[in-house]
DNA sequence: CCAACCTATACATAAAACAGATAGATACTA
DNA sequence: TAGTATCTATCTGTTTTATGTATAGGTTGG
């Protein structure tokens, strides 16, 4: 390596300042040091950068060409000591966060913009693996940290803060038999055909399995179009329902002994190899305030 | 500006060569240097980068955020270097291109794909105005190059070196009334619509217009397609019309005085600001070789 | 022709980079 | 467990580099 940065910082301001002098000035050192240090870069590189003939020096062809390069240079030296400040100021320096995919939705991708904003440097994974599969990523450091519906108890292997809670309601699509009716409990669910989610592994969680008859699909989407064809019931988050709902292709069902809404608790499950930062405390802020939850 | 391109560079060697006395060694430095010089670098940015507490350092997770940021920033100063170098070796910095429509096509394509492995540093701009404007383009010093088929004096304001010929041919569209026709003289042509490429200002080169009866198209291609559409007589580059003439769509016209064929002069010419490099001169010999030229 | 600006350079000095040496820690081996 | 090799941090003196001051000389515009 030949030149260095304050060369190049030398480079860029003398050209934006328009001489050398001024340049010193605005760098808070004397002209002969921006002087020397610039034509020491020329000899470093080969080349001259300025042409000197006039009062104020004017780039040469090469200069023209190599200064965009120096500019791109600094701006991500630049980026480099932002994001360290970043760091040192306690963000972490990325974060991986798994979310279920039945809690994706506007109301996330607002708070997602919100936080590229407060956390401009931060790089951020963002994986939607099905439910069961994010306790395993969050469990084995993968991802830092896991946010999931979670009927379940504590496990080992991560730490758990719990969120809101969001409501759950059970339905059909509007061919299916049990479609409009007010069903006396839930035991009439039983003989029909359950959609249910599965991780890639086809575990399923403990007590979502109610029928005797189920069919597993891995993507909360897939379940939903698959019950907007009548192929069974499934519980599901009511807003991803809502549209179907509103558009008469899903149907909610209600039962007499109430039990229409189900409030399943929502978690944050933060990996142990995780160390808290900044941007780890903003998220888990924010999404214990997400809109659909309550 | 805190940190220096050599802390950085101990910094990645250190990361890939596995200690810092091994990247001491890769630098031709000694272990106290490096050393020194992470533990700077770890004092500019306020984080640690290494764990030290077994014999080999390991990154910390700040070190492992870090460290492609540095190494993108390294090898945005190798380019630079290399891209100084090439320069110093009498490679132009960038180089503007004004190639005439009718010119372009797989042959020249080919050839700038080779170009762009000859000069991978080089930044290329490549016009493709008019015929007219190519001139004006290159009296102004906007284009540094320009190839053009040059019916024409020489005019002032800049250089030119004469390429090889490009074979025209006179066409009509399938329906036109000339079409299939064996025509005693040009003086035929007189009468009936020539469809004429012009400039952006709407001027002509001085010989091209011979009909009476003109309509004016700025595109060789938009040319090509109103000759298609019967709308008028014109003069086309033979390797454009081929495809055309093979499906019948143009026909070519022939005539009993000769000269079914014309060939014109294709010209490289060169600006006056324009300072000839390796790359132009590569361009100058390729461009003589073009295939489709005579 | 002068005032106001510019650059290059000489020179002295302060700061930084460096190699060499050394001490202590870690890992591997016998 | 002792021995060897390899590692890092740190001290020391030296060399190199960066910098400020001072100065000489050039360009520009009134």
């Amino acid at each position: 390596m030949r030149f260095n940065l304050e060369q190049l910082r030398a480079f860029s301001l003398s050209v934006e300042k328009g001489s050398f002098s001024a340049a010193a000035r605005a760098m808070g050192k004397a002209q002969s040091a921006v002087s020397t240090s610039i034509s020491n870069l020329e000899l470093d590189l080969g080349l001259m950068l300025f042409d000197r003939s006039r009062r104020e020096p004017t780039l040469t062809a090469a200069g023209e060409a190599l200064l965009p390069q120096a500019q791109a240079l600094l701006q991500q030296a630049n980026l480099l000591a932002g994001r360290a400040d970043a760091m040192a100021a306690g963000e972490e320096g990325r974060l991986s966060l798994a979310v279920e995919e039945s809690l994706i939705g506007d109301a996330l991708e607002d708070l997602l913009v919100r936080f590229e904003q407060a956390f401009p440097q931060l790089e951020l994974e963002l994986l939607n693996p099905a439910r069961m599969d994010i306790i395993k990523l969050v469990q084995q450091g993968r991802a830092d940290l896991g946010v999931l519906v979670s009927p379940f108890e504590v496990d080992e292997g991560y730490h758990l803060k719990p969120l809101k809670q969001m409501a759950m309601i059970t339905v059909v699509g509007s061919q299916h038999p049990l479609a409009g009716q007010l069903l006396p409990s839930f035991d009439e669910l039983y003989n029909h055909r359950q959609l249910l989610l599965t991780s890639r592994a086809g575990k399923v969680l403990p007590d979502d399995q109610l029928s005797n008859r189920v069919w597993k699909v891995e993507s909360q989407y897939a379940l939903i179009e698959l019950a907007k064809r009548g192929l069974g019931w499934a519980w599901v988050p009511q807003h991803m329902a809502e549209p179907w709902l509103a558009d008469g292709s899903l149907q909610m069902l209600h039962f007499e002994s109430g039990g229409d809404l189900i409030h399943m608790p929502v978690d944050l499950i933060i990996s142990p190899k995780y160390k808290e930062g900044n941007a780890g405390q903003w998220l888990y802020r924010e999404l214990s305030e997400l809109a659909f939850l309550v």
